[in-house]
DNA sequence: TTGAAAGCGGTACCAC
DNA sequence: GTGGTACCGCTTTCAA
């Protein structure tokens, strides 16, 4: 009965109650304060808890119901999750860390996650690394700070160990692409060993024996693998491995094309070239373009828009970059609901596309 | 000194404290209760404010601090900042909601928000709405729901009037790419009328009389605007406009292959294309290539990877997504700063590139 | 069925 | 300098 007059906030002034002056630097545009469970409750003249029922959709008398939802309406009240989730623990949100989500392989892997993250109920923060083992750190604590429920990173190569204390705290961890350092923990691999190995081995198989390779730095995880399937190839067709056919640089436009030049113009040139990742593939093509002249046989790691509309079409080691994702975020979300098996590492396989360039004889 | 011994947690068991059976469905793993300010006051033996004032940077006695910190240290605390946010009514987040994170543009668009977003200290959110705009309701409402400080949507063709409410709460809102319906607010556009102006006189100032427009359906707003360019430019070369060269339907392969096979057979086919995207360009690219024989002219809106790599390379109108993304992040902290000036309608130019493809004669 | 009161994990205000 | 206490907005417990 305390309630049925005062149907206005009961409360007094909420928020900036003193030194009302200059606006404070953030919220200022903050107009009518949102109306809250005890504003809807005091117009309802009604318990706030069972403002909460109705939002809810717990049982309440229909009469009682009828008031609350017309409160509700009236006062365009919207529950602040924030705070449920506060109470209750959890956050239903996940965070994705990767190293630059404007590339083609990593931003066709958010998508796939944010699909399965908003079928969860979940929300995605998502955040770039740049490579910047710093950068990385410092998202995944902001991650961390907001209580997700749950992490996958596309780790950048240093050490992981800053995640223990929140691994043990229960945020559910998967790597992607790349294996954590430091530290046991769900991981999503591309088979980058044996793609790389089948591809070379294509080239081989067509009578190359000087193949030029073109990768990343080796502290990048993919790079190394990738290399290692190239020399196990070599290996494989009794080829001696070349460290002068052998980039492993950060690629940029000027690197690659001094490669490719030192390469090819070098007493005995390779006939064929192995590309490490799409980037690098793009780097090649316009290096090799720039240079003239016949162009060598190319199987590049990595598919990507419009390798077939070239000429010739480009010959790919192609990854999933969407199953990769799918895998991720379904993995972590078995462990968020309670699935604490053995950390796994799963392989996915790639997929070998002949579009013509791979299929050009020494 | 109530507090020097008792340095375990004070509070009687958390969480679950009745009917232990069965692991709740989400919050399993949760291992050790994270610890909390009181947890590290109690081990500390000093009271939760000085705690916070640590944590914060505030002043305390170095002695107090050496504690506390040590204290923090040895629990492994980390501030739930959620809850720091709740009580201080903001959320230090955004929500972004595209149409597909995949697709470069949105994807790079995506990268600059996101630089711009955690250099302002905040954290962002993401997810598409795959052009269904209930989906585009319901993820906006989920981050309405989290009290984001502001949203930055590429709105689905139809009405954003279920915002007024968030709006009129606070919440700043900039739309890009596209202008939202029904409702007055900052927007980020390109010159999607006047890049395909230049475009298409590009085509007539080579002479072309019959140019093919391949463009997404109607209800697109860059669609229809980047039509209108094209029919300015034919309008100012003096060219009567064929409804039989503007295909505006939701592009696939098979559309947009039939739709060239059929003006290009017709009694007085096109010498020339414009197609209305980059999606679009692809297909037209595929399409041509089927159908093999000389290849029309082309002029295309969007510029993407390899554009200048193909045979002849294409000629292009390009809009700069990252300085969309960019300046609508910017826009919107400026709201959430305080800026209530007037609404903002920005509109960024395009930039043509000639490769080769748009100067073919007819 | 309903609601008062005690939290969730912090921060703000204000005495001590 | 420091700590008590009210409070952010909601959920949970439990008595009425």
């Amino acid at each position: 009965m305390a309630n049925d007059e005062a149907a206005e906030s009961p409360r007094g002034p909420r928020r900036r109650a003193a030194g009302d002056a200059e606006p404070p630097p953030r919220a200022a545009r903050r107009g009518a304060a949102r109306p809250t469970m005890r504003d809807v409750a005091a117009k309802a003249g009604v318990g706030i808890k069972s403002v909460s029922r109705v939002v809810n959709g717990e049982y309440v008398r229909p009469e009682t119901e009828r008031v609350i939802v017309a409160a509700i309406a009236e006062l365009g009240f919207s529950r602040n999750d924030s705070a449920a989730m506060l109470r209750q623990g959890l956050s239903a949100s996940v965070g994705l860390v990767l190293e630059d989500i404007a590339e083609p392989f990593q931003s066709t892997l958010t998508r796939a996650v944010e699909a399965v993250t908003l079928a969860n109920g979940s929300i995605l923060m998502t955040a770039s690394s740049g490579e910047d083992p710093a950068r990385e750190h410092k998202v995944v604590r902001a991650f961390s700070a907001r209580r997700v429920d749950g992490l996958i990173i596309v780790p950048a190569a240093h050490s992981q160990r800053y995640l223990l204390p929140d691994i043990q705290a229960g945020v559910a961890t998967v790597f992607v692409d790349r294996p954590a350092h430091g530290i046991d923990a769900d991981t999503i691999l591309a088979d980058n060993a044996g793609g790389a190995r089948d591809g070379v081995a294509h080239l081989t198989g067509f009578g190359h024996r000087r193949i030029g390779f073109i990768g990343d730095i080796a502290e990048i995880f993919t790079a190394t693998e990738r290399l290692r399937g190239y020399t196990e190839a070599l290996a494989g067709a009794g080829i001696a491995a070349d460290p002068a056919l052998v980039e492993m640089e950060r690629p940029t436009d000027d690197t690659v094309g001094a490669a490719v030049a030192r390469m090819l113009s070098a007493a005995d040139p390779p006939t064929a070239f192995f590309t490490g990742n799409s980037r690098i593939t793009m780097m090649f093509l316009r290096a090799v373009r720039l240079r003239g002249g016949a162009r060598p046989a190319l199987v590049a790691f990595d598919d990507f828009e419009l390798a077939d509309m070239l000429t010739p079409g480009i010959t790919v080691v192609a990854q999933d970059a969407a199953s990769m994702g799918r895998t991720a975020a379904e993995l972590l979300f078995r462990r968020i609901g309670g699935d604490d098996g053995p950390t796994q590492r799963i392989h996915l396989s790639t997929r070998f596309i002949p579009r013509g360039s791979g299929e050009i004889p020494p």
